[in-house]
DNA sequence: TAGACGTGGGT
DNA sequence: TACCCAAGTCT
């Protein structure tokens, strides 16, 4: 147990300093350009719209089961206006098994948005894109920065986890982002807006392979010499619990299991089928109320509900 | 602001 | 076997 404002020091008792921003540019842009993943979305012919619609997939959901999604989803809706001409259903059920559908939901009428407010091409602007539904303060200095190269600090939890090691010297950021996170990312952004969008997606790129939650790699890192919490010596994370959610026997996995049928369904389903799938009745009915209400799913007359048509 | 919101693979 | 974790958003 340390006092809050005790200096991180390293195995001789000296204190250690973040580097400076200029001397950690250098050799994480060097590392990606050696080590970045080929990812579809990274590639000139995804449009923004491409990296917008992997900006929502890859929310929660790890890059190995976005990947064939993604290709469908823009095998066959290339551009924002062919996704809105669609009924929202159909992307509920193109979304499969990504998990948290509302998440298609909102794709769906951000597409309308784009179609109907921006002329059909994803706006570049990070106010207009917050207005978007499902686009919150990460994604849109994500398709900023990635679609459109422009400097935005990009936050995610992949470069939360980076800086919290290497510039603060602790090995978990907090629950929820910070100011003082905020502050950090822009004091770390580098000048130039091209080398701020390379450094945006260099050091996720860095959390993602290297800097992991868990199992890190110090070995293969770039900043390891200038990382503090590796040089403090890996002081365990102190304070309150990470997380913590089960998940059996929540409404989750009702509304999960109930979502399910409706998806792989042609058409309408009877209540029946729908009841199969939990036994416990007032929980039952409460997440198919929920799904009702959040607009993933449709009721119809005589007991009968389907993916919603509008 | 804490909690709801899916799903599946790794340890 | 459980628990942890994965490019968050919304209320």
């Amino acid at each position: 147990m340390t006092s809050i404002d005790a200096p991180l020091t390293d195995l001789t008792g000296l204190p250690v300093a973040p580097a400076p921003a200029e001397e950690l540019h250098g050799p994480v842009l060097a590392w990606f350009d050696r080590h970045a993943r080929d990812l579809p979305w990274r590639r000139p012919e995804a449009g923004a719209w491409g990296v917008m619609v992997s900006e929502f997939m890859l929310q929660q959901t790890p890059v190995v089961r976005v990947l064939p999604v993604y290709e469908q989803w823009l095998a066959r809706w290339p551009r924002p206006a062919d996704l809105a001409a669609e009924a929202p259903g159909e992307a509920v059920r193109a979304w499969g098994r990504l998990g948290y559908p509302r998440r298609a939901l909102r794709l769906h009428a951000a597409a309308q948005a784009i179609t109907e407010r921006h002329g059909g091409d994803v706006p570049r602007g990070h106010a207009q894109l917050l207005a978007l539904p499902g686009i919150g303060e990460y994604t849109a200095a994500a398709v900023a920065s990635f679609a459109y190269g422009q400097r935005h600090a990009v936050l995610d939890t992949n470069v939360r986890r980076v800086f919290a090691r290497a510039a603060t010297g602790v090995q978990y950021p907090p629950n929820a982002t910070t100011a003082a996170e905020r502050r950090l990312a822009r004091e770390l952004l580098p000048r130039d807006e091209g080398t701020a969008a390379r450094w945006a997606a260099a050091s996720m790129e860095l959390g993602a392979l290297v800097c992991t939650a868990r199992n890190e790699d110090c070995g293969r890192c770039p900043i390891a010499a200038r990382c503090v919490w590796r040089l403090s010596g890996k002081p365990a994370h102190d304070g309150p619990p990470r997380r913590g959610q089960t998940y059996a026997g929540t409404d989750r996995q009702v509304r999960g299991r109930l979502l399910a049928v409706l998806r792989e369904a042609v058409g309408a389903v009877p209540q029946a089928a729908l009841d199969a799938v939990w036994d416990e009745p007032v929980q039952r009915a409460r997440a198919l109320d929920g799904l009702v209400s959040d607009g993933l799913v449709e009721p119809l007359e005589g007991g009968l509900y389907r993916l919603p048509q509008s």
